[in-house]
DNA sequence: CCTAGTGTCCTATCACGATAGTACAGTAGT
DNA sequence: ACTACTGTACTATCGTGATAGGACACTAGG
């Protein structure tokens, strides 16, 4: 359970955690009836507060992903690997849905498109080999 | 120079204008010393405050994209088509890019985010086709 | 019982994007 | 000169995302 917060990415941080919650689900890296990070936890995880992780936990209640119990925390649902793993694209696809019709609506051709995912994809994987290959080390070359 | 302005999308409205201003001009539907819609023509044509049209005529200037001229209106600078032309795939690189690195960060493998780019440009492609054969209408089926 | 840990709720404050309305300096056309 | 445009500036207000800090009810473990 290991999160990716973006200062700012133009999602809000709560929504940005309810998201990776489920990402994190429908990849099996939460388990049913597990328990999610408490939330003075989480929020100190990853430096931002707690009223914020609530709200996150709050929405997550919500979509019947999380369960509370009392006095102990939040455990995930039974039926949220269903639900998560039916969302799991669709959360990407609203995404990249906007972004491509931003450039469509611009007369970037199609082919223009599929050449910056390309050139993006093989710039994701460049960085994972860079990171299998120094995953120690903090990145300065000087 | 028609814009596509959305509700939101997670980008505020006046970068969306300045967006799609500097997008006119690399297409070449806005040239070089013809003046952009007065800030209470645009904020009338898309339906948002003359302030925000302003904001972002002036965050084009700052740009270098657009010269005000004192009384009458402002102007595409000469240098703005090679700037725009510059941008114009950056523009929309800098939004995929948050989007895929998102969907890497959550095991999305490269053939499922191929898959969604497909699927999201024949239906940008399927939209362009049913306005093309029913241009007048206003979209009523009954 | 008591303590430390849960989630939850509440008020207050701040930044930012957007709106509303007003005002002013400059220019073009009559 | 007068009018109708231009851009620009200013204050005030609103909603939202986020922070800060305090308070409460509950529960597990000693």
């Amino acid at each position: 359970m290991q999160l990716h917060i973006e200062a700012s990415n133009g999602i809000p941080i709560y929504e940005q955690i309810c998201r990776q919650v489920k990402f994190a689900i429908a990849n099996k890296a939460l388990q049913v009836g597990e328990h999610v990070p408490s939330v003075r936890e989480m929020a100190g995880r990853i430096a931002v507060n707690p009223n914020t992780v609530s709200r996150a936990y709050r929405d997550l209640q919500t979509d019947g992903v999380l369960i509370p119990i009392r006095g102990t925390g939040l455990a995930v649902t039974p039926e949220a690997p269903a639900k998560c793993n039916a969302e799991r694209l669709d959360l990407i696809r609203d995404r990249l849905r906007i972004v491509l019709a931003e450039a469509h609506h611009n007369q970037i051709t199609p082919d223009e498109i599929r050449q910056l995912v390309e050139s993006e994809l093989h710039r994701l994987e460049s960085l994972d080999a860079d990171n299998s290959l120094k995953p120690v080390t903090t990145g300065e070359t000087a």
